[in-house]
RNA sequence: GCCGACGUGGUGGAAUUGGUAGACACACUAGCUUGAGGGGCUAGCGCCGCAAGGCGUGUCGGUUCGAAUCCGACCGUCGGCACCA
């Protein structure tokens, strides 16, 4: 053992250990219990940044402990391989998406690998290989029998300028990334995947998962938005007939027709079809629609545009009392949602509140609250009353507590067919087709004669060609007739082929049933049931809906399909926190915005306490850049922090050591890498109390009875980490804190003379201790230090240890005395102190009879073991 | 706007079931050691105060013998909002 730590070559000599003896390689054991622990797949955007190095540290952490726990761990990793930002690189470099994917693939697996994690490589996949989206389309096609996928028009961002299909992501403020062009609204046929069909069963399966957080399982709860109600339908009025060309209906949806009465207009999406009939006759109409037609597809931003809205001219009939109500056309109401019209109910519903007042429509109650304060008309109005109560004004149906008018008009409406109750979700099909390049094609073929045909299962894969170039106009594959043309399956005559491709939430919906059994001829295979499901997901906190959601879906069609038996992939799922740093933007005059590293920038204060953020650019020179504020790291916002050069400094241990000791891992981390001298600092003072203590000599063995309760006290310490570690790590996932357990371990350890061979001996055992207890935090340092304790068997064999009751037993108990709940006295009680003597004791304290005085003692709470509180 | 979370010293955080607020670290200050390097060791370090003591967990209010923790309202930050992944 050398005398200082040089994290280079303990970390070539362990990694070196581990690949020799192919350390990570699993294979099903029916014998032995396993453990699959995933972290989630990482997009291959060219560089790790220290969200991924938290991911995978937090995975490997849980891996190594459960292996020493003796189960049979599979820790996977593969690639998420298709998607955007290859395109985007493809666009601004001219390099092929395929080739830049691959070399980002090939460094980024270096830097996995530098970190020590005890990865099982041989099961690697990457989503782009046909040999993995190869199953996403005989999957699609499977769906596709079943119904269960479908085709019908969707909406997208539409780019005039380059005459493409924008993301979301790609829309700046209503205009296109890289031109500047107002976007459009564009409707395209599409494929969606029915996920709303497993709505109730989404929703019913999160009550099992109770491995899962609370929050996660809430925000899928109301991400899926089941809401009972009803049905309405208002009878067109003459003049909409006239329009419609027929008599028909306005159908509403409503979870509250308890309310019915007091409607006083309806209000339909900008795309209904009476919209679209009104417009053809009134030019300002069609100018609002074209307007509204104009506005973003992102619910983020429809939910806070001012709420605007013009009359159609036309109207229904109220239901009952068959009063006409006014039509609007509205930018709030969603075409996506329900039937794109709602009931207009000022009285009691917020939005359509505010949309009233600043229309000038009426507003008529019909709810009063059950003790009377709400009743009538306010005057001037400042409030709807959304509250359930009485209803009041409503003809045959006042009186009557909310619940039950709603019972009783659904009844009712049901009887004239003008209504029924029904249940409502918020959650909506999954739209999986993309207008891009870097993809899985989807497998059909477009005939002249047949229609849309299945591509055959034989002529999977639908091969994906890798030498295209995207220019940022439009799908390259639509411009290249070596994809696109081809022969109908069908009739054999000349056929189009699908030139859209997949969401790449579809590659992540699955990819953890493929680590099971990555070279099987079929989708997966029998040794699916061995590993699945997984027995710990980790991942950032921003899947919790949608990943997470489609793949809960993906499974279940699996297993509809009989696939695989069971019906939930991830039995416990850890969202970490993500890490934030700062974001740093510069908008060009093409309204382009480009970031900036942190790490770029210059911070300097100006004289009036404003900060200046400067950067050195090589084509603009110094420019001023904007803060945005923090934000997740990402190649979009380009604020990674790579973990590169902390390695290169301090090695992989003191990485993986400061990040698991910066915060608990579900907690947002702001990045700073202060402090990561403090990880540095205290491996090597383990490195030196082992070097010393081994230098030492070899202790004795050691004998618990003939301690000195000096000695005593260390072993006590020592097998309380232990327990301590054992529950951070096992049971609460609160790394953090069991690091700071070894760190006062190892402080005791360098106070504690061990000037006798007993000393040593617990010493010896002490050192050990938290050299198992860090192992799976800092691998590779604890492998060597372990073999220098004198241990044979190579650490990575080892169990973790168990404490000894023995070891833990306490003599007597601090005890702290609170006088009106404040701290006056620390006491000392022996432990087998009965609760009378513990007041006793604490009565009798020097200050606490100071602080008592005379005054009369009206109260004495005893917790045992820790606190007296002595009220006066 | 809606859904979910979070807010504690100069900084990261600890306080696990309502019971000592600030563990463990970082930074900083002083001293020692000098091998003069991003080395090691010792001590100090929430705020006010000479002290006794008082105040203190985003803000305001409540429950309790006792609140960072529970309840209500508000403010701020972060994530998601269906084509970033």
């Amino acid at each position: 053992m050398h005398e200082s730590y040089d994290p280079a070559a303990v970390e070539r000599a362990a990694q070196q250990y581990w690949d020799e003896r192919r350390a990570f390689e699993v294979r099903e054991d029916p014998a032995r219990t396993k453990f699959y622990c995933l972290s989630m797949l990482p997009y291959p955007s060219g560089k790790l940044h220290m969200g991924h190095v938290r991911n995978y540290t937090i995975g490997d952490v849980l891996a190594r402990f459960l292996r020493m726990q003796g189960h049979n761990v599979l820790q996977p990793m593969g690639w998420d391989a298709f998607g955007l930002p290859a395109e985007n690189a493809a666009t601004a470099n001219g390099v092929a998406p395929a080739k830049w994917t691959r070399e980002n693939i090939a460094h980024m697996r270096a830097q996995l690998k530098s970190l020590g994690f005890a990865i099982d490589w041989s099961r690697e996949i990457a989503s782009c290989d046909p040999a993995y989206y190869r199953w996403n389309q005989w999957l699609f096609l499977r769906m596709l029998e079943k119904g269960l996928a479908y085709r019908k028009t969707g909406v997208v961002n539409w780019d005039p300028a380059d005459q493409t299909v924008l993301a979301n992501e790609q829309v700046i403020e209503g205009r296109g990334w890289r031109t500047g062009a107002l976007v459009e609204k564009r409707e395209i046929p599409m494929y969606y995947l029915n996920i709303t069909r497993y709505a109730d069963e989404l929703l019913e399966g999160l009550d099992a998962l109770s491995g899962w957080p609370e929050r996660v399982r809430v925000m899928q709860v109301n991400w899926i938005g089941r809401s009972e109600g009803c049905e309405i339908a208002f009878p067109y009025a003459a003049d909409t007939a006239a329009v419609a060309g027929s008599a028909g209906v306005v159908k509403v949806f409503t979870t509250r027709a308890d309310t019915l009465f007091g409607a006083t207009f309806l209000a339909v999406a900008a795309e209904h079809p009476l919209a679209l009939a009104a417009a053809r006759s009134d030019a300002r109409l069609a100018a609002f629609i074209e307007e509204c037609r104009r506005g973003s597809i992102i619910e983020a931003e429809v939910a806070t545009q001012a709420k605007k809205g013009m009359p159609a001219g036309l109207h229904v009939l109220h239901p009952f009392t068959g009063k006409p109500l006014p039509i609007w056309v509205a930018n709030y109401v969603l075409m996506a949602y329900g039937e794109g019209a709602v009931m207009g109910v000022p009285a009691h519903d917020e939005r359509d509140f505010e949309f009233a007042l600043g229309h000038g429509l009426p507003v008529a109650t019909v709810v009063r609250s059950p003790d009377g304060s709400y009743e009538q008309v306010q005057s001037p109005w400042i409030a709807a009353y959304g509250e359930y109560g009485v209803t009041v004004n409503s003809g045959e149906f006042s009186g009557l507590a909310s619940k039950a008018a709603m019972e009783t008009i659904a009844t009712a409406l049901e009887l004239k067919g003008l209504g029924r109750k029904r249940v409502q979700y918020r959650l909506r099909d999954w739209g999986i087709s993309r207008q891009r390049y870097w993809g899985c094609p989807i497998p059909v073929v477009h005939c002249a004669a047949c229609g849309v045909v299945p591509v055959p299962d034989d002529q999977l894969p639908v091969l994906l060609p890798e030498d295209l170039v995207p220019d940022g106009s439009g799908n390259p594959l639509a411009k290249s007739p070596a994809f696109y043309e081809c022969e109908c399956p069908r009739c054999a005559g000349p056929a189009r082929r699908e030139t859209d491709t997949m969401d790449t939430f579809v590659d992540s919906s699955w990819y953890f049933l493929r680590y099971a059994c990555p070279d099987a001829a079929s989708m997966v295979d029998g040794r699916v049931e061995y590993w699945l499901p997984v027995d710990q997901y980790i991942g950032g906190i921003e899947h919790a809906i949608l990943h997470l959601l489609y793949a809960r879906f993906w499974i279940k069609v699996m297993r509809d399909l009989s696939l695989v038996s069971f019906g939930e992939p991830f039995s416990n799922l850890l969202t970490q926190g993500m890490v934030l740093n700062h974001v740093y933007s510069y908008q060009s005059d093409t309204g382009r915005k480009r970031y900036f590293n942190p790490a770029e920038v210059d911070t300097r204060r100006v004289a009036d306490g404003r900060e200046i953020n400067e950067v050195v650019t090589q084509d603009l020179g110094t420019i001023q850049v904007t803060h945005e504020g923090l934000g997740k790291m990402s190649k979009m916002s380009n604020n990674g922090v790579d973990p590169e050069g902390l390695v290169a400094r301090f090695g992989a241990d003191t990485a993986r050591l400061f990040i698991m000791f910066a915060s608990p891992p579900e907690q947002t981390l702001e990045w700073s890498d202060e402090g990561v001298q403090g990880a540095w600092r205290f491996i090597r003072r383990l490195w030196t109390a082992v070097y010393e203590h081994v230098a030492a000599g070899t202790p004795p063995p050691l004998e618990p009875h003939s301690l000195t309760p000096s000695q005593r006290e260390l072993r006590r310490l020592a097998h309380q980490t232990l327990a301590k570690a054992t529950d951070d790590i096992g049971r609460r996932r609160n790394f953090n804190t069991a690091i700071a357990a070894v760190m006062e371990l190892l402080n005791a350890v360098q106070r504690f003379p061990a000037a006798t061979p007993q000393g040593c001996a617990v010493r010896q055992e002490a050192l050990a201790l938290a050299v198992l207890m860090l192992s799976p935090i800092t691998p590779h340092v604890c492998h060597v230090l372990w073999l220098a304790l004198g241990h044979t068997q190579p650490l990575i064999d080892e169990r973790w240890p168990v404490p000894e009751s023995e070891a833990l037993v306490q003599e007597t108990h601090a005890i702290v005395v609170q006088v009106n709940g404040k701290l006056r006295a620390h006491i000392s009680v022996p432990a087998s102190a009965d609760e009378a003597a513990v007041r006793a004791a604490a009565l009798a304290h020097d200050n606490v009879r100071k602080f008592v005085a005379d005054r009369p003692v009206r109260r004495v709470v005893v917790v045992p073991g820790k606190l007296v509180n002595v009220v006066i």
